[in-house]
DNA sequence: GTGAAAGCGCTAACAG
DNA sequence: CTGTTAGCGCTTTCAC
């Protein structure tokens, strides 16, 4: 052996390191940690404990440019803006860590560059310069742009949300199916006995936000119960939920509310506040995303409970086999969310 | 030139593409790019150009074997319990993101593995692996083996909370001055005319507990007022923050409670909604870490803000450090909290 | 089953 | 200022 081996414990001990020690060549040992059962039992055993008397671990960078991979998603994330209840992120980024540490990958979280206009070219060079193998985003609703982008691209990616644009778009998503986890909020609101149900959501340009309405009004309609004047469209904030609620509990009388997010329904429960009435009793409301002010509140608040331990599983077995075969697509996932009863929605009006 | 360069459009572009193209040597584009200023305008130009017209893209696995670092940082972080009002992971981590990305860093997310005892093997092959430069550790004073361990280990990591066993320690970390925080919202009740008033903390092995609880104790005694029967510790959860705040309530009358979390002071305002009572005029209520919960409660939460932004930065700068000179320390660095006032704690009592 | 040779794409050290 | 040489540590041929 005429290479240079073992420079003594500063630097970390290499494939050589470990075959000097157990007798045998380097591919032997790069067999014995990536295709085990090619080595025969005895050798294996020495080879191992080679690795252990060592404390030999692989480098990473050295596999990474064999492979061409780093087995690094990156996942595209943005905070959640302040003074909003939002707070699925918390929750489906540990989902995803832990979901994909199982499969063999560290996710690696990404924000916009402000300084870059399309918010794109970082996650190309991302992926270009091999330092993440694929990509989760995750607002894909507000970014058509950078979908197409990503696609056009040839970049590697899973969606969690659908292609609103595109149904047949050619990358793997996974969803919520929005409009059921409204219609669960509806029907258990009749359930309850209430016959006038206000829906307060976002904008019509909001895919999410009109998908969870027409859960509401499906489920109206067909109970036979009227949408009229019962429903109202803003932004997604606290004041403009409560002002909302303020002119359809003076016009419309509704005696409870489903509404398209948490934050709306707190808008509600601030308006209650405002005017003496209580939650619950006065005026049922339910929420959805299931934020921890949902769960937190004196009372709670009924919400809608979006799977994202699902949806981390789902997401992380598309990336496998997208990063199987690169052309990979797989059918579209949509998965059911589930209702999570509180104080807000009653037990009441029997 | 021997090698046989660009097999067309398939793989990417090596520095060895773009020598040829703008007519230099491989080195002269590697210095282009970490260099600049070694080469003379007009070469760099050429060679700018050549990249430009290629797309190319350092290949980062290349780069790292190379360099031996990653420019990844591994973050630890737990999510947040459920039924927690404890929100400052998401700020926090997207504050860190932000701020390493301008540093040149990427964040990598870990968890513990369930299945490491020690919850520490991980971050020590990690390291070893080359597959992170440093960490970036959260829960320091939960895990006092894990920061003992990683220190044996001589793992480069930088601490978010203070070294309590060590004041010592041998690495860098930032944390917030609780007691400072605790101070701030007790001198608040006091300015608004409360003289009894009452604390809702953590158990004694808490340190970060003890040394919020501190702040309270020191502002109410250097004004002479009592703090006997006055406190209580308890778990972190609403329902213990809850039966706390009534015990307290029925036995010292506090007319205003500082609480070590807004978990527990939701605790508190479930009690006052069960019986009845006005958050604000009935009782004044102080939580801590300005969650949702606190920003999007009817009325509000008044609490003692972290500052998350703050503790990025110098955890970021305290990473540069670091990785510049190994055995970097540097001072520790205590930053204050702010407080948000809110509803729930007067304006009365003029 | 095991070993030898080659090279992934880059940069540190030196020579010119 | 630019070019040459020599690997970083690993895995993929292909012999043996």
């Amino acid at each position: 052996m005429s290479r240079i081996v073992n420079r003594g414990a500063a630097s970390a001990p290499t494939l050589a390191d470990v075959a000097e020690v157990a007798g045998v060549s380097r591919q032997t040992v790069s067999n014995a940690i990536n295709n085990p059962d090619l080595l025969r039992a005895d050798t294996l055993a020495r080879v191992q404990e080679a690795i252990d008397e060592l404390g030999y671990v692989p480098n990473r960078a050295a596999r990474n440019l064999r492979t061409r991979a780093s087995h690094l998603i990156g996942l595209r994330a943005r905070p959640a803006p302040e003074g909003t209840a939002h707070a699925l992120m918390d929750r489906f980024v540990h989902a995803l860590v832990d979901t994909s540490r199982t499969a063999g990958y560290h996710i690696m979280l990404v924000t916009d560059d402000p300084e870059d206009r399309t918010g794109t070219a970082g996650y190309d060079d991302l992926l270009r310069s091999t330092a993440v193998d694929a990509f989760v985003v995750t607002d894909t609703h507000l970014d058509q742009p950078q979908l197409a982008f990503l696609e056009s691209r040839r970049a590697r990616f899973v969606a969690f949300g659908r292609p609103w644009a595109d149904p047949d778009a050619g990358h793997p998503w996974v969803d919520v199916d929005h409009a059921a986890g409204a219609a669960l909020a509806t029907e258990h609101l009749i359930g309850l006995g209430h016959t006038r149900i206000g829906w307060i959501g976002w904008h019509k340009d909001s895919r999410i936000g009109e998908e969870r309405r027409s859960g509401w009004s499906r489920v109206l309609k067909a109970h036979g119960l009227s949408t009229t004047a019962m429903a109202s469209r803003v932004e997604d904030t606290i004041a403009s939920g409560r002002s909302a609620a303020a002119v359809l509990l003076d016009e419309a009388r509704p005696t409870a509310f489903v509404c398209a997010s948490d934050t709306l329904a707190m808008g509600v429960l601030h308006l209650l506040d405002e005017r003496g009435l209580r939650m619950g009793e006065d005026l049922a409301v339910v929420g959805y995303d299931d934020s921890l002010v949902a769960q937190c509140l004196p009372g709670g608040l009924t919400s809608v409970r979006l799977p994202l331990e699902q949806v981390a599983e789902e997401i992380v077995a598309a990336l496998e086999g997208l990063l199987a075969r690169p052309s990979y697509v797989g059918p579209g996932v949509l998965l059911p969310p589930t209702l999570r009863v509180r104080g807000s929605s009653g037990p009441r009006l029997g």
